[in-house]
Order: structure tokens, then C-alpha cells, then sequence
DNA sequence: TAGCCAAGTCAGACATTGTCTAAGTCAGGT
DNA sequence: ACCTGACTTAGACAATGTCTGACTTGGCTA
């Protein structure tokens, strides 16, 4: 995804060391990290960037759209890199596990226009709950 | 919905006039009110109450399957006094308006087999989003 | 290549929401 | 009425995120 660094560029973005390293950091691994998660990480890669600036980038990445918060607790949120391909999300329960998942259908068609009180429905997040198969193990 | 205090007292809880008041602010208004909200209200009841007790007081509420807890921002939770019927909630992307809605199908059968990574899976929560009339019209 | 300056970054204070603690109070059984 | 453990309290603490105001720098212009 050094597209994604293509596409900021693109976008008229100033590319900064900093950014570069959260971009890369999003780009590694393909989890949901928390923004501590992501600063930690970049931090190993640029022991000056600052708490502040991870929130920042992270922030204007989710407004380009290249990024998803998921808040699938009520913890920290999480930081998708997974933006161009619509899916939702399977959790652990127990020990909070994230995954994407594809269901079938569109949710959005289950609302009837009688449950939807005059709102412009446009979205529509899906989380399911379970016991991932290690914690059902343990 | 004095039956909720009937049925607290029944499960064997001690009744404080604490306990009391937030029974009658959630059971008041079918609204979805963060915890400070109906501490809020519970304080107009009964001065001397405490955010603690508040807290704990919800917290024990959900335990029981009494109230729900919702998070449709990454604000405060939400407590959700309609916990006997089920159902998904509606909520405005500008001003975080929320309805309860009753979308038809079951959103777990649309989760097949192939992608639920062996998970047991056994809850799915489905936030839709969207705007609402006044908004709209504001 | 140098200089400029708005965009970007920084440390740390602050805000919000929620949890914990230790001491005091009270509901309800005997 | 009295006891006892459950309940409540004020306030400290914790986790996450936002804001501020001074400093730094990317990238344009010449």
C-alpha cells in the first residue's frame, strides 16, 4: 500500500516523516489497532513523534476515507485500514478479537420505510458477538 | 413500569431510595440517556446522590437484563430501558438523535458458515445511520 | 540554492467518561 | 431495637482523546 502514500500525495497532502510512519504503521499489519497502538508502533520507527500528531494523522486519514474507526467496544477506538471493500465485524466477547467479515445481503434492505421515522437512512454497522475458538479452548 | 421495581425486589435486592430513583428516571422517559443524564435527573429527585452510586446502580441494572447498554457514539453510553423487546436502534449522524428500531429477517443468518472463523457466534448489534427529519430540514 | 510562510509538529495541560477506595450509613432480618 | 453486611459517599485515580500556543519544516518561488 505504498498506493496509500500515492494517493495522499494525490491528494495535496504534505508529506511529513510523521505521516509516512503512521501511514506505514497502518499499511504493516493488517489488525485494528488502537491509536496507542498505532502511536507505539510508530514510535519504534521515529522515537519523536508525538501522541498529538498519531491523533492528528489519524484523524485525517479517517476524513479522506483511507482509514475506519470501529468502535466495537467502548474502549479505544480502532483503526481499519480495510476502507475500500464494505464489511463488518466479528468480536470476541471474551478477549476482544477483531475480525472482518462479509455478510450476505444488505442490511440496510431489512429496515422497512415504516421503521425509519422520516430519516435519510445512508449507513448501517453491523457487530457480531461470540467466543473466538481460543478463548472457547481455554 | 413499577413492575421493575416489583421484580428488583423480587430478585432479592435491597431497596434504597437511591436505587429507587434511577429506577423512576429510566422508567420516566423512554429516552436513551448517558449515565451524567440520568444522574442529572436522579439528583432532582434526591439531592445527595452520588455519581458512584449511579454508575453502580446502572451497571447492576444491565447485569440483571433489566436495561440495556447502547454505544452508538464514542461518547458516553447509552441506557436503554426497553430491554424485553428486541431490537436495533436508528440513529442521526448530525444531532445523535436515537430511535429503537425493528428491522424484518435476522441479521445472524446473513453470517454464513465459511465466515465465522469458528467463532460461537451469538449476538449481533446493527446501528443504522442516517438523518434525521429535523436535521434535514434545519 | 536561499528564503519564506503556512502547514505540520510538539509537549503537556485539559476534558470527558468511567472505576476504585476507604470510611460512613442503612435496610431488613432476628 | 440491634446487628451486620450490603449500600452509599466524596473524591482520587485511570483511560482516552482534544486543545493550545510555541516551534519546525516541506516545498514553492525566484
Amino acid at each position: 500500500m505504498s498506493d496509500l502514500l500515492e494517493r495522499l500525495r494525490g491528494r495535496g497532502w504534505r508529506m511529513t516523516a510523521q505521516r509516512r510512519v503512521v501511514a506505514e504503521v497502518l499499511d504493516g499489519e493488517h489488525v485494528h489497532l488502537t491509536a496507542d497502538e498505532v502511536h507505539a508502533r510508530a514510535v519504534a520507527k521515529l522515537p519523536e513523534i508525538s501522541r498529538a500528531t498519531v491523533y492528528n494523522t489519524l484523524g485525517e486519514l479517517v476524513s479522506l476515507g483511507e482509514v475506519l474507526e470501529v468502535a466495537t467496544d467502548r474502549r479505544a477506538k480502532r483503526y481499519d485500514p480495510n476502507a475500500h471493500r464494505p464489511h463488518q465485524h466479528l468480536v470476541c466477547a471474551r478477549c476482544g478479537a477483531i475480525r472482518d467479515v462479509h455478510p450476505t445481503g444488505n442490511p440496510l434492505s431489512d429496515l422497512p420505510d415504516s421503521e425509519r421515522f422520516g430519516f435519510a437512512v445512508s449507513d448501517v454497522e453491523v457487530t457480531y458477538r461470540g467466543i473466538c475458538p481460543s478463548c472457547a479452548a481455554a
